[in-house]
This record gives C-alpha cells, structure tokens and sequence, in this order.
DNA sequence: TAATACAGAACGATTGTTCTGCTTGTAAAG
DNA sequence: CTTTACAAGCAGAACAATCGTTCTGTATTA
C-alpha cells in the first residue's frame, strides 16, 4: 500500500517542481519530506500524545518510508529536537498578522496567548514534549536552553510595548510568567471543566487580576517596529 | 507503617464486610501488596513519567511478583485507577495537620496548594496522568468524574472560609480555579526555570495578586468543622 | 561514477496480557 | 480438635504485538 502511495506521490512532485534556480529537485524534494515529518510529528503529538507517539505512527501519519524517516532523523530524539525547533519558532512568529499580540489589549493579549499554547496543535504538541522532558534528563538537556531563550524573548518582546506603573520591568515580566504558567495549566484543566465558556471566563478573570499592574508603554516613532 | 493505612483503605476499597480489627492474615497481606503496588505506581509515574511507567518497572519497584500484580490489577488501567483514588483521597486530606489549609493567610494557603500538586510525588504523579488523559479518551473517561468531584470539593471547602469582597462566592470559585490552574502550569514550567526562588516570587507575586478579592470568612462557632 | 536519498527487511528488546501451576489460609465436615 | 476440600493469593513462563534501531539493497542525480 506505502509503495505504490510512494511512487505516486514522487511522481507528482517530479511533475511538479521545477529546478527554480535555488537548489537541486533532489534536495528539494528532501527538503519536503522533512517538513512532512515534522508536521506529522506535531500531529502525532497532539493527537495521541508523548507515550503514543511512535515511530511507525509518524511515518505513517507523514506517508513516508521508514526508511527515508530514518534518513533524515537517525534517532527518534533528533526528530523530536527538529520538532521543537520548529514548534518554537512557529509559535514565536505566527504566520498571519491578524494573530500578533495587539500589545495595547491586555486581555486581548491573553486570548492570543491562549489560543497560542493551548488552542492550536503545536501548543499542545509542545506541551507534550514539556511533560515528557520532566522525566527525560536526555531530552530536557537538549531543550532546555532553547525554552528558556524562548521564554525571555517573549518577556523581552512584551516588556517591549507593556510597563509597570511603578516603572519595574522586572514586574512586567513576572507577572508574563505568571500568565504563561497559567496558560500551561489550562491544557491540564482543559480536559475536565466540562463547560468550555468556563475556560473563557477563567481566562477573562485572569485578565482583570493582572491588568492594574500591566499599562501601556508610550510609543515614540514607529507602532510597529518590534516583529516579535 | 501500613496498618492505618491498611484499615483506612479497606474501608474505602470493596465491600469488605469483616468486622473491623479481625482482617485475615492472608487478606491482610493481600492488602498490604495492593498498597506496595500503589506506592510503587506513585513512585514510577513521578521518576519516570507516564510513557515509561510499564508494568515490570512498577512490580521491580514494588517487589511484588508479576503474578501478584496481575492477581490485585487485572490490567494497567485498573492499576492506574486504583493509583488516582489513592492519590485524590491523600490529597484532599494530607495525614498532617500541620499540612492543612490555614483558612485565613490566603499566601500560605497557595504555597500549600502548590507544595500538594507541584512538590510532592503525589502531586506530580497526578500530573502525568492528568497530561495521558488528554489523549487516552478511556482513561479519560474513567477519571474525570473523580477529579471534577475533587475539584468541587475543594472549591467548597475553600469557599468555606474565604469570601469575596462583593459577597459573590462563585467568583471564589472562579479564582481558585485560576489558583490550580497556575500550579498545575508550574510542573510544566519548574523544569526550564533555573532558579527556583523564581518560583517562589511568582507564588508569592500571584498571591497579592488575588488577594484583593478574598477575605477571610467570619466564622461563627467552631472553626474546625471542616475536616478538609 | 560517487554520493545522496530513499525503500524495506531484520534485529533484539520491551510492551501488556494470558495462561498454567503451586502454595496456603480458612471454613466446613467429621 | 482434626481432617479435608477448595478457593484465594501468588509465582513465573509464554504470548503476540510493538517499540526504536540497524542493516542491506536500489534508484536517482549532481
């Protein structure tokens, strides 16, 4: 069945794709499949979480080989880290303007930052992988340090445009901590507060508790300067 | 070390009709293996996570053979099982006084909440399940109504001695809510946060945050009615 | 032609479950 | 108070299924 699916899928994309000056078929080609595996990855993550998420399972969900999986990902673990990598960078930079932080909104602000981690696929996939490097040393130490720089990217980018009205920047990113940490434990919760509108609401409350301490910085020159 | 232990769960387990005192000796061995493997299921969820949690790790921990496992616990969900009640029951009513919610320092109550679900095995354990119940839809199924229960229980017992300012008690609730939620971020967050008195100011820091909207309750009468 | 990119079989290890024996406490029969 | 029958409690082998990794073979292309 994966052979013949094989065949027909490298002979459209021979059809298909063009040496468009930048980079051989093949390594375009190559370049494709690893995309592939990595959404497969984050799809995999999300749908049957860290314990369940195979190798078969991916390449399957990818409709690759597995031996073309294991070209690309010589271990499980390195296409876990390439999976992040990805996650992360993803989730830093959204795609669509529409999704950037308003960054004059708190509570508006909170909503992206929900839906961010915990109402799209990546935000779950990740959270999988955080669980998982709790107990796995090997993981966490190849992690690690890309969270934390990630972490102090978004406090830097929201120290950015938000501030403390008793001038404390380190308040600022405290209490963005304290939101993130929240944002976490709602893929936790999630599960088991039967009424949706109940995550809303917490989340709306949350808003109000942290919005005396988070006012917006005045802007001089450009509004829009800070990609995030 | 079990005998308590070993009463409080027959009174809780199966229909064991016996009058209380007078267990078998093998009942009361039989008993004391169901505990093990309980603990050892605790132990292992918390070292090595959930995925990693197998059956023969759990009996290695235990010293229990793997015949006597499958004779307490036909199955792994049914083991799991056993391993959250035991969890919940302890939980909600931690064996030491001096572990018991303060009522009145709203601080201190949130660093007992958070030592309870973030600092101790116990906690911790509940988490990982908690995380594969996301996409275990049949483990899902089997636990949730205990931990919504549990929930319920809690946040009344916490609107036994807090009020809101407004006299609302729902959003006592609702800000509870929040309070688990962001303790329940906290094992996600805890392992990338390298210094752990970071930890501690961000409770603290979330404590004055929702301090403003509960009050201590006056309470009439005695002040221990709730055994919580 | 040499290297790259794959396909897929084979590997041992480990998973959870099922099954067959054996020991032993316990309650009924004598 | 024995004796006996029987099930509860347990030990461990056997099971198919699946895990991640390694290996050999085959196109394709630069």
């Amino acid at each position: 069945m994966s052979a013949s699916a094989h065949l027909q899928k490298a002979a459209t994309n021979q059809t298909i794709l063009k040496p468009a000056g930048t980079g051989g078929v093949r390594q375009r080609q190559s370049l494709e499949a690893r995309h592939n595996l990595i959404q497969a990855t984050i799809f995999c993550l999300d749908k049957f979480g860290y314990a369940d998420t195979s190798i078969a399972r991916i390449q399957d969900q990818a409709n690759v080989s597995r031996g073309a999986l294991t070209h690309h990902f010589p271990s499980k673990e390195e296409l876990v880290i390439a999976t992040i990598d990805s996650l992360l960078e993803k989730l830093l930079r959204p795609s669509l303007p529409s999704k950037k932080l308003s960054q004059t909104d708190i509570v508006a602000d909170l909503r992206w930052l929900a839906r961010n981690m915990t109402g799209t696929a990546r935000g779950r996939a990740l959270s999988e992988v955080l669980m998982a490097s709790r107990t796995d040393k090997k993981l966490s130490a190849r992690i690690s340090t890309r969270l934390t720089d990630w972490n102090t990217k978004l406090d830097e980018a929201v120290v950015g445009f938000y501030a403390s009205p008793n001038g404390d920047d380190d308040d600022v990113r405290q209490i963005w901590m304290i939101a993130r940490t929240f944002m976490r434990g709602l893929i936790l919760q999630q599960p088991f507060t039967p009424d949706p509108a109940q995550i809303e609401q917490a989340i709306n409350r949350f808003g109000t508790l942290i919005a005396p301490y988070l006012e917006t910085r005045k802007r001089d020159g450009v509004d829009d300067a800070k990609p995030l």
